[in-house]
RNA sequence: GCGCCCGUAGCUCAACUGGAUAGAGCACCGGACUUCUAAUCCGACGGUUGCAGGUUCGAGUCCUGCCGGGCGCGCCA
């Protein structure tokens, strides 16, 4: 449910819909525009194919007939072929957008919803790579966007801290641990060991029976020697994460690995026991899904009585489901799982637990492979996070010595444009694409990219702290003067809608894509432009409302997305 | 073998989910800094949307079949 609060070009779109609608026979909620091809034809456009039929009218004829019943005051409509095209008055296009383009709720919106967001998910012990930017990014900013649409939003990190890895690592660890070293690089260390392993057991059938063990014990609940070396992993992977996402910006409203659940395993066993759809074979449990469509049953207990994935994340989503009763549950998580979410809504449906299991959703995202040849973490082939950030970073230092040599806070600004680069190149891909990390593109700090619109937020902000004028509030400035803005009007005023429909499908890119155009236009606009060296004072001062509406607005996208906006750079 | 995803300019990507002459950035070429930050702007170049059919007023988008790439397919996560 969203408020009736409209933004941007909105308000617009609805009187030529009110006025349109009737003539047509339909409704207003059945009734969109859509947007010209081209810019010449104006802001909104009108196909008429599908009216023809009921109207007993060919579209053209259609069109024509609409354009000329058309009377609204600063809109004009004129029909091309079978498109009705409507042109916004530049003063009214104007005005209408920047009226409420600088409200602290711009393109905001009120809801009762509660939306969870599973995201970004690293495993202990391991390295984050650059294989969890993805899921940290996308889902951080799909967190933040409905959080502007007025959800309630629940954050939460799944930490893989769990499973049979770990009596591997302490089956490794055992053997070959380092006190020293872990201490030094507890992730590398361990890393170290966690490699060795998969290189050493197939030679050695000790190593996998020694490691099943380690994971019984530590599943057995008691508290020995494997726990105590589990829980100092975990304690040391942490920290380490932590950094990353503090640089990042992510946080988390709950902090929750696979072992949260560790007291909730049996009772979940219990509830499919009592859903009469355990079915044992060959030592294992497994719930058969032929029913559902899916082939591969869902495992839930192994032969030796550890529980598996699947156990713990039916284990979650239930405890979620008691504990958030919510809306959405989002996983992003990339699409190489498609079958393990498949697999675990079908099996809560067949649990009798559709009512709710219908609410989870897989956010996919394609995987990021190196020009080198798959991120592999057992063969050691990692890319980690903290290592694209400081090239980037580095990057980003030598570029401000070159071009802005006395720039105060130099070395905060340029782990901000770093983080700026990176978070936005993963943003601007649609989500299910794979994309191979290129390191000349994530360092390219030109064109469309997170630095290009930080730099023109901080243009703006740059002639706002020139002027000897504070910006002009709603009124004190006159919108007719100017015409120039309109392709930055069109584009802020599309901003709205950009958020609305990159929530309805979980794709960032969208803001990402609109953003561009506003910087495009922005861009172009203060070139073609002076503000402070304006012919009048009073155009001045109408374009110095501009400058700071396009400074707001690209604060509140940026933001949404997890780019920082530095003042100067 | 079966299932899902992706093939658009030399490269990286868009295209409002079926609408008009398929658009941006990078690269290359030409132009604009004694000028509110040139991390910028303006212009030129660049296309049989993998291939072949089909659906209809209309297909990059939908359906079928191929080709190419990726991912997944019982006791890993």
């Amino acid at each position: 449910m969203t408020n009736a609060t409209t933004f941007g070009l909105d308000p617009l779109a609805n009187r030529i819909i009110t006025a349109i609608a009737p003539e047509l026979g339909v409704s207003t909620a059945d009734l969109q525009l859509e947007r010209p091809r081209e810019e010449k034809h104006g802001e909104f456009s009108l196909p008429c194919f599908r009216f023809s039929k009921a109207t007993g009218k060919n579209p053209a004829q259609l069109a024509g007939d609409l354009a000329d019943g058309f009377h609204l005051e600063g809109i004009t409509a004129a029909a091309a072929g079978p498109f009705l095209n409507f042109k916004v008055d530049p003063a009214l296009l104007a005005s209408t957008v920047l009226e409420h383009a600088r409200s602290i709720d711009f393109a905001r919106t009120t809801s009762d919803e509660t939306t969870v967001v599973e995201f970004s998910s690293p495993n202990i012990a391991k390295p984050m790579h650059v294989g969890h930017l993805r899921s940290t990014v996308i889902g951080a900013a799909l967190a933040r966007i409905y959080e502007h649409l007025g959800h309630n939003v629940v954050r939460i990190n799944h930490l893989g801290d769990w499973g049979s890895q770990f009596g591997k690592l302490v089956a490794g660890w055992q053997r070959w641990g380092d006190a020293s070293k872990l201490e030094a690089d507890p992730i590398g260390h361990l890393l170290e060991i966690y490699v060795r392993y998969h290189k050493e057991e197939k030679d050695d059938e000790s190593l996998p029976a020694d490691a099943k063990k380690a994971f019984q014990e530590l599943e057995s609940g008691v508290d020995n020697e494997t726990r105590q070396t589990w829980k100092q992993f975990t304690e040391l992977s942490l920290r380490e994460f932590q950094r990353t996402y503090a640089r990042l910006g992510t946080e988390f409203d709950f902090l929750r690995g696979e072992s949260w659940y560790e007291d909730k395993l049996q009772d979940t066993l219990d509830f499919l026991e009592a859903a009469n759809i355990l079915e044992l074979d060959d030592g294992a449990w497994l719930v058969n899904l032929k029913s559902e469509g899916i082939k591969t049953p869902c495992l839930v207990k192994t032969a030796h009585g550890t529980t598996l994935y699947a156990t713990r994340d039916l284990a979650a989503a239930r405890s979620r489901w008691s504990e958030f009763q919510f809306d959405r549950c989002l996983y992003v998580v990339g699409s190489e799982q498609i079958l393990h979410f498949n697999q675990l809504k079908a099996t809560l449906k067949r649990a009798g637990e559709s009512e709710w299991s219908d609410r989870i959703e897989h956010i996919t995202f394609g995987l990021i492979r190196l020009t080198e040849g798959k991120l592999s973490t057992r063969s050691g082939l990692v890319l980690t996070l903290a290592e694209v950030l400081d090239r980037a970073a580095e990057l980003a230092r030598e570029i401000i010595a070159e071009k802005n040599p006395d720039l105060a806070n130099a070395e905060q600004v340029a782990e901000q444009v770093a983080v700026g680069a990176i978070v936005f190149h993963d943003l601007k891909h649609q989500r299910q694409k794979d994309v191979v990390f290129d390191w000349k593109e994530v360092l390219s700090f030109e064109g469309d990219t997170g630095p290009y619109l930080q730099y023109t937020h901080a243009r703006c902000c740059s002639i706002l702290r020139k002027s000897e004028k504070a910006a002009p509030t709603w009124g004190e400035f006159d919108p007719a003067l100017l015409p120039e803005s309109r392709d930055l009007m069109v584009a802020i005023g599309r901003f709205p809608q950009a958020i609305r429909e990159a929530a309805a499908k979980n794709e960032p890119m969208l803001i990402a894509q609109a953003l561009l155009k506003i910087g495009q236009a922005g861009n172009s606009f203060y070139r073609n432009c002076s503000v402070l060296k304006a012919e009048t004072p009073e155009l001045g001062n109408a374009r110095l409302a501009v400058m700071d509406s396009l400074r707001h607005v690209l604060a509140i996208g940026l933001g949404l997305l997890g780019v920082p906006t530095p003042k100067e750079m």
